[in-house]
DNA sequence: TGTATTTCTTGAACTAGTTCAATGTATAGC
DNA sequence: GCTATACATTGAACTAGTTCAAGAAATACA
């Protein structure tokens, strides 16, 4: 049952059995349904989720009004607003479950808690937060260079299961263009 | 001369003199002059950089060999490539001193050895990477949702020195958009 | 199984932003 | 102070992407 999240944190620092106990005995399980919400605008994030079954996105309702979805999470992936998570501010985002999902949290206390633990845990989440920012650099520079063909198929190569699980115009919202567009660009790639 | 380097590290976590005293022993300081490369294409990035005096630009070039710019660094910021650093890979980037600069530069073995000797550290780059993801996260939405007037007064609002010393074509690449339409809002925006 | 709802496609009219080329304006270095 | 070079502006022709509206296809679920 732990299998999965102690395989994604020990890619980076080795933990010992006990080390890893402590760990399980601070994180919670946590099932959400189908259009169930991890998270509202408003509340404050009181969790950094990990996903071991289902699929989630992470999205904002700008000033015109529009979804924007910044992030899908699937298995053995992250999800939280860290902004929210770590300086207790009310959060601008919705986290809604695309699929049943099963997650493992951690709340701010627990994670101090575990920090203060095991210190070696600094340094995986350092780690952590590390290649998600690279993750997210490489997206804005993708993103503000490419053309709308070049996103889709970018998207398509980096997540190619995401891309089947999710709704086109999730995928569209998420790549910045409209759903519309998307459709063309698909048939316009899929004729060549 | 650590004064600037020490107060934004303690931003987050407070250190003793001794604590401090390790930490100035293993950063060093560097002047680059106006044009010269901290970085290039190809290489591997051995710092993290703190400037406190001058501007540096990051960028890439992409496939159809235009100059991309991810990032501006000016005083009292970090810049490098993180996973060419942390992971010993080949940077994708170039970083230019755009006017004569000071930092202080920390290695990957004197960053490891820091996080030995004081692990306190852990926490403090954990968190100085927290922030530039959330920033990063912000600029990436940004640059979804908004239009390029939208996209250039968010940049004059969130950073009216750098929009000040650098060059009009630099900010244009920054917002993904051409320096000619770039001076087409600005003159539409002027008139109104 | 049938119906409601959500998702996807297509076309026509439009808009934001690009590209290219030409001209004007600063600035740095000698 | 002059000249070369880098930088900024403007206009005209173009292209990528949007918006709106309507219909088709897929899916959910009672």
């Amino acid at each position: 049952m732990f299998s999965e999240i102690d395989h994604n944190i020990s890619k980076f620092v080795s933990f010992t059995e006990e080390e890893l106990n402590i760990f399980h005995s601070l994180i919670d399980i946590q099932k959400v349904s189908k259009k169930e919400y991890l998270l509202q605008e408003g509340a404050i994030c009181n969790f950094e989720a990990f996903v071991f079954k289902g699929c989630l996105r992470k999205y904002y309702i700008n000033e015109k009004g529009a979804e924007v979805i910044v992030q899908f999470a699937i298995e053995d992936s992250w999800i939280s607003d860290i902004a929210s998570f770590s300086e207790h501010t009310p959060s601008r985002f919705f986290i809604e479950a695309l699929e049943d999902c099963e997650l493992f949290t951690l709340s701010p206390e627990k994670k101090e808690e575990l920090l203060a633990k095991v210190p070696k845990f600094e340094r995986v989440f350092r780690i952590l937060v590390q290649r998600h920012l690279s993750v997210t650099q490489d997206r804005l520079v993708n993103n503000i260079v490419h053309s709308a063909p070049e996103k889709y198929l970018d998207f398509l190569e980096h997540y190619p299961t995401i891309a089947q699980r999710v709704a086109q115009h999730y995928i569209a919202s998420y790549l910045g263009i409209s759903a519309e567009f998307l459709s063309k660009v698909r048939t316009r790639l899929s004729k060549s």
